[in-house]
DNA sequence: TTTTTATGTTAAGAATACTTAACAAACAGC
DNA sequence: GCTGTTTGTTAAGTATTCTTAACATAAAAA
């Protein structure tokens, strides 16, 4: 009870958290995108954007680039660490399937202390990634120097699922369909073949089945098994 | 990420819980004790009852009393029994202490879904209060029938801590005092002397310590050890 | 080159939830 | 009975964050 409000806005807590994660997945960080990510009309990033500049969490290149500040960047992986943290914690703990943790983390990071969040940290023994494979900040993960997109394996190659970018977690269905299908950080699995649409068929230990191309373009992997 | 605003607005769940725990603690719930327990203004209040009143969460007596309708009630109830139950967890999973958890808990009852709610229950064993005591709505606790509050209990008698209710919470420095006190739930102690404020002198293990008398006429104890 | 698509901005407006100032009515104390 | 406190309301205004409509420009496609 009783406001507690946090320290920032939360609307800056998330137009920080998906420009970061934007950079992260390499995708151009424009306003457009931002507005698709968070699912907000474009004039509302537009003002947003104007604001958290004159806040100085973000500067704005002359090509619409938009880019962190030491402040912002400083908020984005705040709240990007309590997410993953969080949805560790949910599927470690707790129990609860990909797709509730992350929906549950997108709240939750917003709500998290630090004095939790150290509790949780310890509770978990340090974890570096979240569920999906994706990097702790300040977690001092550091991805092997071998890590490619499944899309660039060799047909008949095996490989071992590193991590689901953000951006996929986006998807309706995704994050439900690769943990049905096994396709989770750890996993090792054979390419069995590639489609001409780009369309990958894939065994990870059960029966085999196809990811979509774009969607190949994005898994993190490194080869052999 | 994404926005997931909550069935309620925010607003809506505070001000049912409030209400809900005024009359818990038998206080008369009219809108000045609600502006003085969410440390609102008195017009927000105003406000904010007659837009409930719109949304048929609350009806308002002729005398100015508010009650909970069924769907308050209901709402109450949730968020409340959110509320208790990340207490529990915070303290028993996390080793927050009482203070830091009623604080994390103040923010965790609005982002708490179902799903989190019957993870924790279980993870916790369904416990039937919070960490101070308060029933958890919905756990079946029902309150022994010679509850009583410390001040009716005789100088020189012994009892055993029931709870320490919600109003108390609230006081600034109140549960880390009776937390570094011991005087916690299930714990039992002698009632020394009254002092003629009403100052009740106990001792409940360590050194023997004065509760205030409006603290004394609060907390809630079974009479004998 | 012309057209279409993508992108960003302005303008106007809405909902939520606050605030302070000012006022009226009821109630309690002397 | 008068006075001072408690309580609720009105009025006016603010901050945040979103919306749609309309428009301008730049980039891509035809």
């Amino acid at each position: 009870m009783a406001y507690e409000p946090t320290e920032h806005h939360p609307a800056f807590e998330e137009y920080s958290e998906a420009i970061y994660e934007l950079a992260e997945d390499g995708v151009p960080v424009i306003q457009a995108r931002i507005s698709e990510r968070l699912e907000v009309s474009r004039p509302a990033v537009s003002e947003m954007v104007r604001r958290m500049e004159r806040e100085e969490l973000v500067n704005v290149k002359g090509d619409g680039e938009i880019t962190l500040t030491a402040d912002g960047k400083e908020l984005a992986t705040t709240i990007v660490r309590r997410h993953r943290l969080a949805e560790r914690f949910l599927t470690d703990v707790l129990g609860l399937n990909w797709t509730d943790a992350h929906n549950e983390a997108g709240r939750w990071e917003h709500v998290i202390s630090p004095t939790v969040e150290t509790a949780m940290l310890r509770a978990l023994g340090e974890p570096q990634t979240c569920p999906h494979g994706n990097p702790i900040p300040g977690s001092g993960y550091t991805e092997p120097e071998d890590a490619v997109v499944l899309s660039k394996i060799d047909a008949g190659d095996s490989f071992t699922v590193l991590r689901i970018p953000e951006e996929l977690e986006w998807e309706t269905g995704q994050l439900e369909f690769l943990e049905n299908s096994g396709l989770m950080p750890g996993r090792s699995g054979v390419l069995l073949s590639f489609a001409p649409d780009g369309t990958a068929t894939i065994d990870v230990g059960d029966t085999p089945f196809g990811v979509g191309g774009p969607t190949a373009e994005r898994i993190v992997v490194t080869p052999g098994a």
